[in-house]
DNA sequence: TTTAGGG
DNA sequence: CCCTAAA
């Protein structure tokens, strides 16, 4: 954090040049530390991912024979040897650690469906699954090198109780790079002819570098302990690190990339980055993504019968933590070659046995009642899928991800929309933390992933098949609120509702910056599977995903008097739906005056630098605000005292505004030679007297 | 991402 | 504060 130092202030002795050059943007960018950096995991993208590889079977092959075949990635089957994988992997790393990006490796798919024998030690992250539950034999670390349409990753944990064989297909590639931070656990059950089928679970932790390393048998660096509890409990979930997620895309024979990096701070919901971030996705991109989406659920003649909330766009947003495009990408993706219909869906939400509690009032305005909703909250998402089995292939078609419970609360002058957003974000925080996907049998746990979709009876009793999302949820979960607690902190209390052992932890300490998630608890999100065993159409097939699961959502501490002073006419509803106006926080006297220091000194071009110098770390004052905050400055100062409001600003702190307005108004917030040679040096005393 | 302005 | 065109 820079420190809000003063390397030179003119004060009254005029101004000055700029006593901070202004360095190119780069290297300045790279000067000042981008703390907030983080990203989320989109949750679809696992859910697609989920599903993809569900349905992955017959298409996988088709998709393999595209265009971008020549990015598959060819993984020799049995024993490939280390170094020919090191080899290969050497670009793809390269790319990735030094561009962050999605790469494009240059492996050739080859057709011989070959395999990858990987032997990690994964005792750590065995230990860690049985420890805490979790039905995962294994966990694999993945980068995209190993999901593959049509490639088959062998992986098998040296663990002896708990390896892991199975087999990895991916009709499309899915990187997730989450800086150590975030994992993502999915679990596909697939049967693959006669081999055996198993189920595979894949964990995709760690940065790509570790992913790549697993490959390279530096595999100690990938274990990440699993702190998910099946049990329901409240946690937050942690949107922490980069995920990136990438998408074969047929049309540019690359694979889309979905950074969530240093650009995609972390999800924040009171960060303001965060709220940016999440109204840009929501609002611009969302829309503009929205028509592809719509088209295809419209093509598909069963979507519109099975998914109840087509109508309703706002569930849509639950995709916020993903780029439109690469969610664009995605949905053509699956269009092309999985006719799995990509629609995500989030229910209106269903509160249910409201409990008005008296609240104290906004002291400016209207009295604020909270209102705590203690219910369900269901969002859905639609998949569409199918289930069929043939040829040993078993398919399985997921109707539904239930979120069982979600428990919110928040004023009840707080507007529907609000309301609307915040189980939205609630349902996205819990699908955006690590997800784990376990599969059920007869409502019991299949915990050996070594065995076959045969051996465990899922070929045969896919009626009773399900499968749950298990967030990954570290009690040591913490998502930094800085200061920024406005969206973060719950109320008044934040109760935890009946919530098993796990209560969400809220660590509100670190600052900075990183992504914080959305206070999320998810516990067991069951997830209902349909499964049907009857070959479908070619055509796509429908699936429902209902994610239920059981939330704590701490809701925003609201400024009650935002959301009440909020009209309910249909554009501040329709608004609402898209974001969240930032809480009005006016400015202090002494961030008034912090300001005028920074821009006497900086300039009023500078913005970047005048907050960096006085409001780094102020995460709440971008420098839009600033440069906003200037030029009401400005303007309160040329108007009679009798019409300012809200807090006086001393007279002399708008004096300065004024000599540095004109000042630099001059100067063009540059530097220009000739201005200053005759500005600086000169007391702001006679600016004052030239200029006001 | 920043800057610069209008809303 | 928000939204955005430009850069």
């Amino acid at each position: 954090m820079v420190s809000k130092k003063r390397l030179y202030y003119g004060g009254f002795d005029g101004f000055r040049a700029p006593v901070v050059p202004k360095a190119p943007r780069s290297l300045r960018r790279n000067s000042h530390k981008k703390s907030s950096e983080g990203s989320e995991i989109c949750p679809f993208e696992l859910l697609a991912a989920v599903a993809g590889k569900l349905l992955q079977e017959s298409e996988s092959s088709a998709s393999s024979t595209g265009p971008e075949g020549k990015e598959q990635i060819s993984i020799p089957k049995d024993g490939v040897k280390q170094e020919l994988l090191d080899v290969k992997l050497k670009p793809l790393r390269l790319e990735y650690l030094d561009q962050g990006c999605c790469a494009e490796s240059g492996f050739v798919h080859e057709h011989s469906d070959p395999e990858l024998k990987i032997e990690p030690l994964l005792t750590d992250l065995l230990q860690s699954d049985n420890d805490s539950g979790l039905e995962h034999a294994s966990t694999v670390t993945t980068s995209d090198i190993l999901k593959e349409v049509g490639t088959n990753v062998k992986l098998e944990a040296s663990n002896g109780k708990h390896g892991v064989d199975g087999t990895l297909r991916h009709g499309e590639l899915c990187d997730v790079n989450m800086d150590n931070r975030a994992e993502l656990h999915t679990e596909a059950v697939e049967k693959q002819s006669e081999d055996l089928t198993a189920v595979k679970t894949c964990s995709f932790r760690d940065t790509v570098k570790s992913s790549v390393s697993v490959l390279n048998k530096s595999y100690s660096s990938v274990h990440v302990p699993f702190y998910s509890d099946p049990v329901p409990s409240a946690c937050f979930l942690k949107h922490k690190g980069n995920v990136k997620i990438g998408i074969r895309d047929d049309d540019e024979n690359s694979f889309s990339c979905n950074h969530h990096s240093t650009k995609m701070r972390a999800f924040r919901l009171q960060s303001r980055a965060g709220y940016r971030r999440i109204r840009k996705i929501l609002t611009a991109k969302y829309w503009k993504a929205a028509p592809k989406l719509k088209d295809y659920e419209l093509s598909n003649p069963t979507s519109g019968g099975v998914n109840p909330f087509d109508h309703n766009r706002k569930s849509m947003y639950m995709r916020k933590s993903c780029q439109a495009e690469a969610a664009s990408k995605r949905r053509k993706l699956l269009h092309h070659s999985s006719k799995c219909d990509y629609v995500q869906e989030a229910s209106s939400e269903s509160i249910s046995n409201l409990q008005e509690r008296s609240a104290s009032g906004d002291k400016k305005r209207s009295p604020a009642a909270s209102k705590r909703a203690r219910g369900v909250t269901s969002s859905v998402i639609n998949h569409k899928g199918s289930f069929q089995s043939k040829d040993g292939h078993v398919k399985l078609s997921i109707k539904s991800f239930k979120v069982p419970e979600l428990y919110v609360e928040m004023p009840e002058t707080s507007t529907v929309g609000s309301l609307k957003r915040t189980i939205m974000e609630a349902v996205t925080a819990i699908l955006g933390g690590e997800l784990h996907v376990g599969v059920l049998l007869q409502g019991k746990k299949v915990r050996d992933d070594n065995r076959t979709l045969q051996q465990t009876g899922i070929s045969l009793n896919s009626d009773t098949l399900g499968f749950m999302l298990e967030p990954s949820l570290p009690q040591a979960s913490q998502f930094l609120v800085q200061e920024e607690l406005p969206l973060l902190l719950p109320c008044d209390t934040h109760q935890s509702p009946a919530r098993g052992p796990a209560t969400p932890i809220m660590d509100l300490g670190i600052s900075n910056s990183l992504g914080d998630p959305p206070p999320a608890t998810s516990l067991d999100n069951q997830v209902e599977m349909n499964l049907e065993s009857k070959p479908l159409p070619d055509e796509v097939s429908t699936e429902e995903i209902v994610v239920d699961s059981k939330a704590l959502v701490p809701i925003p501490a609201m400024n009650v008097e935002a959301l009440s002073i909020v009209p309910l006419n249909y554009k501040q509803s329709k608004r609402s739906e898209l974001s969240q106006r930032r809480t009005r926080r006016p400015f202090s006297v002494s961030e008034v005056e912090a300001l005028v220091e920074a821009v006497e000194t900086l300039g009023t071009g500078r913005w970047r630098d005048v907050k960096i110098r006085a409001f780094d770390d102020a995460n709440h004052r971008t420098y839009v605000d600033l440069k906003d905050k200037w030029k009401t400055l400005v303007h309160t100062a040329s108007i009679s005292p009798q019409q300012r409001r809200g807090e006086p600003v001393p007279q002399d702190l708008l004096d300065r505004v004024l000599a540095a307005h004109a000042f630099w108004s001059e100067h063009q917030s540059k530097q220009h030679g000739k201005h200053e040679s005759e500005r600086v040096g000169t007391p702001v005393k006679v600016c004052l007297e030239l200029e006001s």
